[in-house]
DNA sequence: CCATAAATGTAGTGAGCGCTACAAATGTGG
DNA sequence: CCACATTTGTAGCGCTCACTACATTTATGG
């Protein structure tokens, strides 16, 4: 039987076009329109590679959490869970104000409200926060475990503070707070990580 | 001359709904048919008494930002640099999570990337959150003065710092994080501020 | 080289959006 | 009690939205 004809587009090099959309514009502020002409696709291949402008936005959600979650490894082979923080904060302060993406993180500017009939959208991104906490919650298990946390700390308590933080900061950059400022909140907040630390 | 038939609503009340609206769906999510269902008017009332949808957003927003300068009196005169800290968070957390609002900040959720034509939208909210902030920081350049701040502790990144931790636990609160949890954040966020206190 | 299968580009579709024209209703000033 | 100014409810405006029908193109299997 045959196969027919072969996708004319890179479906990777257009979903990151297609994250950059919804990055800058919100899941409900971006159009099919502004969407096909950045991935410089036309509608059908939209919809036959993607299903929807849902099926999009979760394809571009796959892709961006992949990045992050290798990011993330990074982060979680810090020794201690202070660092762990700081180098946690610090990536963000930098990752969020980085000129080749828009400004903030996709998974809060993505949308937290939406109309009727799009009330999935905010739970998916919700859902991909709260993978990165649970990371966090367990490394921070493992390092009470080590004795790198006190015995009073709370690791799932720690894990929500600093993706509290993170969010926080997603929003001010969205704003238009400058890298300077946003190091200036990871500087602040990781001394509330020293107060739960072994030495 | 006569001076016309008068409103048939109250626009108080007709806000407040309005302001519910727009906190749980954002504003782009907010449609005109349910921004009137809500306020119990018609489509040309709306127009008449607020110009347009995002003059009815701004008028919302300044009867929230109203209640808020409120609120944030209460906060503002606490003894110390601390517990402004702590006043503030815990307030938060516990207003974020009142069923009788939406969940999470109408400045966070009512949207910080919105569609081409909406920009000034993202701007409108941020505006208003710093003004939050500013309050916070020259509460904290008195603190200084006052001795209450370590001669280190920088005003301005300390508000910032606040002003994140606020956002955050919006964010959190609109994915379905409960008061304990939020409470947790507060309290771990605090700590961050006792490092900055003499005594 | 032909039959088949899938992707493409053109050109729309119905639905819902923000917003408004218009006539009737309702108050006030003289 | 009348002339006027403004609001109200009905109905619908033009536009843009997410999405798709369809004919064409481009590949593969036999």
């Amino acid at each position: 039987m045959a196969m027919g004809r072969p996708r004319a587009f890179d479906a990777d090099a257009a979903l990151d076009q297609a994250m950059e959309v919804f990055w800058r514009h919100g899941y409900e502020g971006a159009t099919i329109a502004q969407l096909t002409e950045a991935m410089s696709i036309n509608p059908p291949s939209l919809y036959a590679a993607f299903g929807s402008k849902e099926g999009l936005l979760k394809a571009a959600l796959d892709r961006y959490t992949a990045k992050r979650n290798c990011w993330m490894e990074g982060i979680l082979s810090a020794p201690t869970a202070r660092e762990v923080a700081e180098r946690m904060l610090v990536g963000t302060a930098d990752t969020q104000t980085d000129p080749a993406n828009p400004p903030g993180c996709l998974l809060v500017q993505g949308g937290l409200a939406c109309g009727t009939g799009s009330e999935n959208v905010p739970f998916e991104l919700a859902a991909r926060r709260a993978e990165t906490e649970n990371q966090l919650r367990d490394r921070f298990v493992r390092a009470k475990a080590e004795g790198d946390l006190k015995e009073s700390a709370d690791p799932a308590a720690l894990a929500r503070y600093l993706s509290a933080v993170n969010a926080g900061m997603g929003v001010m950059a969205s704003s238009g707070a400058d890298r300077e400022a946003l190091r200036q909140v990871a500087a602040v907040s990781v001394k509330a990580f020293e107060e739960q630390s072994n030495s």
